[in-house]
DNA sequence: TGTACATCAGTGAACGCGCGTTCACTGATGTAC
DNA sequence: TGTACATCAGTGAACGCGCGTTCACTGATGTAC
């Protein structure tokens, strides 16, 4: 994509990492490798070291990437839940990559700093929205419970989206299909 | 586990899959090695080959074994739909590798008519748990949305509780927690 | 009960491959004066 | 504006390792007669 200028790249951080999503959007995170990176970076094969260290460093900085993005991507969705969820799925599905290596810790470095931040803060937003809920026609509603069935519901549609279990008669529109069954939550 | 027995292993395809459990269990699927496997056993390098073919074959056989073990699972967890989704929850926390090979198709064959028969059968023991429900009081109620709902959050709350993504406050008993969590589908 | 033979399960040596890691290096950039 | 020097990014050769696959083989088992 970007033209290698000459000895320094430029910014081959950046460019890795944007390489790491189009491997793992081909072979998952585990196959990745860090030559193939630097492979289809274009540098030599020790580069990536210079940058990341190893394989779980640069997992980490794409599990940070990940969840500041979901956590963006939930708050530009409004305050609607039934929205909310439709965003998380459509997240999972166009940033299929992301998605995968947040949700495998044993990839990365999960106790980094970084990442438990990042991941607090799009927690958050996902209990935020819960909180603005009404609260349900049956009693006082428990905020922790209804926040951990509404991310249950979404994280589980998602994941069975992405690993193509779903029938066909789900039909292809990820957000659509998603919409219709988060209603039955929160209806 | 199983002394060898000389130069014939006596049932060496089961003690493999019983090893590929193991090794699964430690390391996740997609580090699996035919060698390690072999090792494990206590047999030559090569002897897996005879048995499967290739990784994928291993795989495949053990994502059989899976969903026939799930189906028997959900058909004991009796009628009531809350019942088998804690059931659900606690296959795969029990049964981990599996239910991560079982969810992961690009590791295996997933077209292996084999395989598509197991998971029919334990798709449609979940169906006939969500078909016994008492339609819910808003209207119709779709019985494939239910299902699609059902198994999301069931499936949600697994993956999330094997990613170790849940907060403390959730508890460390899967089955206690999960069925908190559905009943707020099924209340 | 005994022997011959076919079949099958598992062996072990060999191969080539891609990987991560190390390390002395070199080219580019920026800053001090 | 010019020069010296420190710093940093990326190089490329070398290493050892574990892997999957192949293949001629050997030991065990079962069956026919």
């Amino acid at each position: 994509m970007t033209p290698t200028r000459g000895y320094h790249h430029g910014d081959l951080r950046r460019a890795l990492l944007d390489t790491a999503v189009e491997a793992i959007g081909e072979s998952g995170p585990a196959a990745l490798s860090l030559r193939d990176l630097a492979r289809r970076a274009g540098v030599s094969h020790a580069a990536p070291a210079h940058h990341f260290g190893d394989k779980a460093g640069l997992l980490t900085a794409l599990a940070v990437q990940g969840f500041d993005l979901l956590a963006e991507t939930l708050r530009q969705a409004g305050d609607d839940l039934l929205a909310a969820g439709v965003a998380y799925v459509d997240f999972a599905v166009r940033h299929r990559a992301h998605f995968e290596v947040m949700f495998r810790p044993e990839l990365y470095r999960a106790q980094d700093p970084e990442v438990r931040a990042a991941s607090e803060r799009a927690g958050g937003v996902l209990r935020d929205r819960v909180a603005g809920l009404p609260a349900r026609d049956g009693g006082a509603g428990d905020p922790g419970r209804d926040a951990l069935a509404a991310w249950s519901i979404v994280h589980g549609f998602a994941t069975l989206w992405l690993a193509g279990a779903l029938p066909p008669r789900v039909g292809d529109d990820p957000r659509e299909a998603a919409r219709n069954v988060i209603r039955r939550l929160v209806e």
